[in-house]
DNA sequence: TCAGTATATAACCATTTCGTTATATAAGTC
DNA sequence: GACTTATATAACGAAATGGTTATATACTGA
């Protein structure tokens, strides 16, 4: 039997304030269920690698993505492992799949070897 | 037949951005049942009026707070017709009613008449 | 009308946030 | 080892955030 996992206003705070960025909120919903890599973020989001860079270490420092070394690329996936992720579940089923930003990104989404 | 209410990411995250600071999510989980008064804010949290005042005016122009006015003081609590309240009760339900926190908050809690 | 109380707004300041450019690190290839 | 590619970190600046104090507004009651 499933009971909703409960955590203190703080974790809570700490969560929201991982993704209540806009840029970030969508990386995790596009690593809901795909595992992606720098490379392919700073395609999709036409920003600079930096940037990329800085915001999945924010998503790092929070528990929320996991990241998994291949070779020279670090791809980033959904930490099903956090305390807030069932939270963080929670918030992304609120997206709805048809919002265009979304869309947009998903479809400059590229295969890692042409970075 | 209730089915998830869906927005834009820019939805969720302008929700999101609204109550990513303690101060205001403690403030959503209080009126979450009660409604409750600015002076009883400022009293609960040991804050300056206008700090308080302040919190709540983004609160409401999120959408998330509405306020009824009584006489000289106004009223606020959960806005259960925003297109937020759906994703907003997910998250407040991930805050645990023992929070230390909250309780503390909630044992400050005063009649109006009293400020 | 005047005084008191409740709340909102304005002005200001310190800190944080989010981007940039420049540079460092680490792995892959020749 | 030298060169390229992928990523991280450092340093910096503009804008946003969250608090303060001072002041304005609005309702209450004598």
């Amino acid at each position: 039997m499933e009971t909703l996992a409960k955590t203190t206003a703080a974790d809570v705070t700490a969560c929201l304030k991982a993704v209540s960025d806009p840029t970030r909120l969508l990386m995790m919903k596009l690593v809901e269920t795909n595992e992606l890599c720098v490379c392919q973020f700073v395609e999709m989001f036409g920003m600079s690698q930096p940037a990329i860079s800085q915001h999945l270490r924010k998503l790092k420092q929070a528990g929320l993505v996991k990241e998994n070394r291949k070779g020279q690329w670090r791809f980033y996936s959904l930490n099903q492992d956090s305390v807030h992720a069932p939270l963080l579940q929670n918030i992304l089923s609120h997206i709805e799949e048809a919002d265009p930003q979304l869309l947009a990104l998903r479809a400059k989404e590229a295969p890692v070897d042409c970075c």
